[in-house]
Formats: structure tokens, sequence, C-alpha cells
DNA sequence: CTGTTAGCGCTTTCAC
DNA sequence: GTGAAAGCGCTAACAG
């Protein structure tokens, strides 16, 4: 800024304010100094700036995973509004260790982030104690509960496993079965359906554990093996879109037929779950909105707003298709 | 840090150096230092420290979509290894539009990060310009070229297309489609498959561009169109194992088998490739790979290597299965 | 509208 | 092994 202001013939400072607020240099000065950033291709340190300001225009991200298109489309809603707001993202994968959400944690508010998104609701202790130490808005998306950091924005897992065991039962399954991927919220999701099945029907649910992230793969393992401990006809509850379309393909090459002996339903209602044949009925949950809303709870607080602290619940809907 | 000193009895600089190289301070010290630091919940300023010592242990990366499982899964290599080294990644969509990746750019160098991961071959010469002046290493990586900015880590987009059209043509096929989203280099990819095939066979392959990105609903669309032109017996190269999957079932539910009247060849080897019915043949690029590549380049520069500048071709692999 | 003076919280010399 | 001093490149008052 020195070398640019000494070439546009003013101080330093005026340069700074040429470039953070241009209303406030004259027009000529403007002009002089835009044309020595041109000659010179001065880019400005963001580095000393947030330091000097301690705003640092960055928002950390912690998602569990990106390629999971659930948490990837709901980072880029949160991004795409942010980004707007001038606001750039620091992102990083926790996968499913608290331990390393933790170190995560750690090493964001190192970098004096503005805000901070996490995935879920479950923080280890010494995590939740260096956010609310850090001074900062939290978000925490996905999920909801009653004890939010500060902002929670989510839906309520256990109630979509309540809805979808009476959707079950409203269609006269009295058999059922539910499979998860290896995740803490998709887990909850299924014996929450396992609970309700029981509870409407008096049958157990066979709950089926995958030992992997959600894959197609994974989802037509898992009914292989349901087939195989005698599953014949009934309603097939998954964690996701995903699992069900490989419980689908499983179940149709066994020679079932879908939704007349198997009926599926999933879970996210992705791009492909309405296009595929069958078409996959499932749980639809806005996830878009929820980046988005998390983003404006985040630029409210930045903005001055000091109470819109709590819990979103954004709900979710039953899509029916016709694999249920 | 000043705090922590104060009780830990020594110097600020003193408890720098505890942070950054413990051997350098003595056993005694070390462990008053670390009991302060947990006693206050002192967390480091990063910020602080990069402008002091102009090494922001940041990397920059730019893909034009996180929610494209190519992307999203090659940027989980890099970040996964740069992590390992102690590099945080600040990532941004740039979308399709080159003036965007320019804006992106210019935000990101003035972060100063340590080196850059940037998508494709094309940059605006306003980019390359500022990427050159920033000193820092630049690593383009899915794509191949003559003249990179320094690293390059890819394959050869043309080189697929050709390939698959030798393959069409050693299958026997004398018709054959192409289909492809919205994006410049599946774009090349059918280009070049329509021109090899051409040269082949003689007969003119139909290019199929859709209007937004690969997904399901869009190859299916793009079949449907092709269909109703006329097309019934054939090979069809896709853009994207999405645009494959597509494709096969708007074949399928018109009643043509595939691949006996309808031969689909996809690109990309995704998950699910391997497990819908028919299996679908495709063109594997190894993602993971281009991540990991790409993260070892950087980092071996960044530890003081100077020689690797260049192109890494990394190519490519056909993969047959059931659709054709 | 513009300039001067102080820092922001670290790392980097250079002494001791 | 430890400390003192001098910045890193900006922004934030405060003058004029």
């Amino acid at each position: 800024m020195e070398a640019v202001g000494r070439m546009a013939g003013v101080s330093q400072v005026t340069v700074s304010r040429a470039l953070s607020d241009p209303s406030k240099v004259s027009a000529d000065t403007l002009r002089r100094i835009n044309e020595a950033i041109a000659a010179t291709g001065f880019v400005p340190n963001a580095i000393a700036g947030a330091l000097a300001s301690s705003k640092s225009r960055l928002i950390s991200a912690l998602v569990p995973s990106i390629t999971n298109t659930v948490y990837a489309s709901l980072v880029r809603a949160f991004s795409a509004r942010m980004r707007e707001a001038d606001y750039q993202i620091l992102l990083s994968e926790t996968g499913l260790d608290p331990e390393e959400e933790e170190r995560t944690i750690a090493a964001h508010l190192s970098r004096r982030p503005d805000a901070i998104l996490l995935t879920g609701i479950h923080h280890s202790p010494r995590s939740r104690q260096m956010l609310l130490a850090s001074g900062i808005p939290v978000v925490e998306v996905w999920d909801v509960t009653n004890s939010p950091i500060d902002i929670c924005v989510g839906f309520n897992h256990e109630a979509t496993g309540q809805a979808a065991a009476a959707f079950a039962h409203e269609q006269g399954h009295a058999t059922a079965a539910t499979i998860h991927a290896i995740d803490e919220r998709a887990h909850r999701r299924s014996q929450a359906f396992a609970t309700r099945f029981a509870e409407l029907t008096g049958t157990t649910a066979t709950v089926v554990p995958t030992e992997s992230m959600a894959t197609i793969a994974q989802g037509r393992a898992a009914m292989a093996r349901l087939l195989d401990t005698g599953f014949r006809k009934g309603f097939v509850h998954c964690s996701s879109d995903v699992m069900a379309h490989g419980v689908i393909i499983e179940s149709t090459v066994r020679g079932f037929s879908v939704p007349e002996d198997i009926a599926v339903l999933g879970f996210g209602d992705q791009e492909f779950a309405g296009h595929v044949v069958p078409t996959i009925s499932t749980i639809r949950v806005d996830r878009e909105a929820f980046g988005r809303t998390a983003a404006e709870a985040l630029l409210d607080r930045l903005d001055g707003g000091r109470d819109n602290a709590g819990t979103v619940d954004l709900g979710f809907e039953i899509v029916r298709r016709d694999s249920a």
C-alpha cells in the first residue's frame, strides 16, 4: 500500500480507505490510486487486515464428509450465501471421530474465523468449551436439540423414523426391516423406526447396520443378508436414497417385485430418486434450506443481531413415489 | 501469549518457542507453559503468526462444483494429504464462468495462501498474471497441457473420446451418438469421440448437448430426444456415469435392450457404475490419485523442491462391464 | 478529504 | 535456554 500510495501521490492510509470505502476518498485521488493498483498488480494482504481489524471475514465449516451429496449440497448453499456477503469458507472434513472434530475445531479457531458451522449436535466437552470461549457465533446444522451451543438449524431425526413407521403401518405392512449406514444420526432414525413400528404393529422390525457409509454396494449387500435370513415380504426403511437404490436393485435381481413384495423407503430425496425405475419413495429434507437458513442466522448475528440464538426445526416430508 | 508467559514466569517469546519448537525450551519451562495454556484455554492466533512469518499454512483450492462427486473426491484426497502436512484448505466453487474464477482467485490470493490448486487449464490472462505474480506454487488438475502455469496433473480428455470411439468401432457399431453435459471438458471428450468415430467408420455420430450439469434426469431427457429423432440401435458415449445411467433407464423404459440394441459407455467409474443393472461400462480415471499427486507435488515444492514443474498425465482406462 | 500515530499478536533476529 | 527489540501490512482512532 505504501508503494501504491507513493505512486499515486498519497499516503498509505488513503490507499487503505480507497479500498475499503471509496466514498471516503476524492474522485481524482481514487482514480490515481486505481491506476497505481493496476500498474503494480497490487493485491491487498487480507492477513494484515484481519490482524488489524480483528475481523477475518472467514467462516469455518466442519462437515463429516464432502463426498456425501447430502453435506456437499448443504455446504454449497451455505457457502453461496456467505460468499454473497463477502465471507470465505474454511472447510474441513471431520469424519466420524469426535476427537478428530476437536482437533479440527482448535485448528480452525486459531485462524480466528468470524463464525463457525458444525454438523450435528454432539461435540466433546472441550470442543464446546473452546467454541464458547471463542465468543463467535456458532451454528449447528442437520439436527435439533434443546441445548444448542448457540444457533441450531435442523430437523428431528427420531421424528422421521417414527413417520416412516406410521407410513408403513398405514399401508398395512406387518413385517419390516431398517437398514442404516454407519452414522450416528442414521442409526437414530433406524431405531426410531423400529421402536414405533413395534408400537404400532406389535412386530419387531429387523435392524440391519452396515459397516460403512452409504453406497449402492452396501445397500445391495445389506438387502442380500436380509433376504438370506428369510425376509420375503414387507417394508424396508433405509437411511438414505443410495441405500434404498441398492436395496431395490438387489430385490429385483433376486426376483422380488418392488413395491408389491418389498416396499422401500429412502431418505434424502436425492436427484436420482425421482428418475430411476421404480422411482424411490423417500423422506425429503430441504438441504439447501439448511445451508441458507444457517447462513442467514449467522449473517444476522454478524450484523449485530443478538437474539436469534435457539433452535429452528425445518422439518421433513414423506414423498410418495413408486417404491413404497 | 503474553498472559500465558506471565503465568508461567517466562516471556512471551518463550511461549512462542514452546509452541513452535518445544525442543528449544527446557523441560521444566515447557511443563509450566503447557499448564498455563491449559489453565487459560489459550488458542494461538494463526493470523498474527502468518503475518509475522509470511507463511499462512493455507492452501487454496478452486473447483467448478463441490456437489459433483468427481471434484468432491478429488478435493477430499487432496485435502487429506495436505492436512497430514498441517495445511488447511480454503475451498471455493468457481462455477463455469472464468470471470468468476478470476474474482475468486483474487480473493484467495489476498489471504496469502502458500500454494493454490485450480481445476482445468483455461484461466483468464489476468488470472495467470496474478498467479505468476504471487510467486506461490500452482497446480492445475483434471486436464493436461503443454503450457502449464506451473505444475499440472491430469489426463488427456481428447484421448478418452478417441479411445471410446475405437472401443465402439471394435465392437462393430456402425451408428453412434455422444451425450455431454454443459462442461468444456465433457464437450471436448464428446467432440473427440465424434471425430474419431467418423474417421474409423465413415459415419457421423450425433452430438447431443444438454443444458445443465450431469443428472439422471438430463441423461434420460437427452436419450429421449435421441430416440425421438429416430435413433434405434447403436453406441452411446456419455460424458459421465450419471448421464449413462439416465440413458440406460430411458432406453430400457422404452423397450430397448442394453447393450443389445443400445450400448452405453459412461465416464468416471463412480461408485454405482459397477452395482446397477446392467452394470455400466465406463472410462475410469483415478480421481483420488489426482488429488494425492497434486498434493505431493505441492508439498515437495513447499519443502524447497524446485524442479517438479511440468505436466503429469495420469491416464485413464476403459472398464468393460455389461452396458457396452 | 487526507495524514499521523498506534497498535493487532505473533516470528525473527540478535544479545546475553 | 531465554529475553529485548523490531517489524509483518494493514486498520483505527484522532487531528487538521
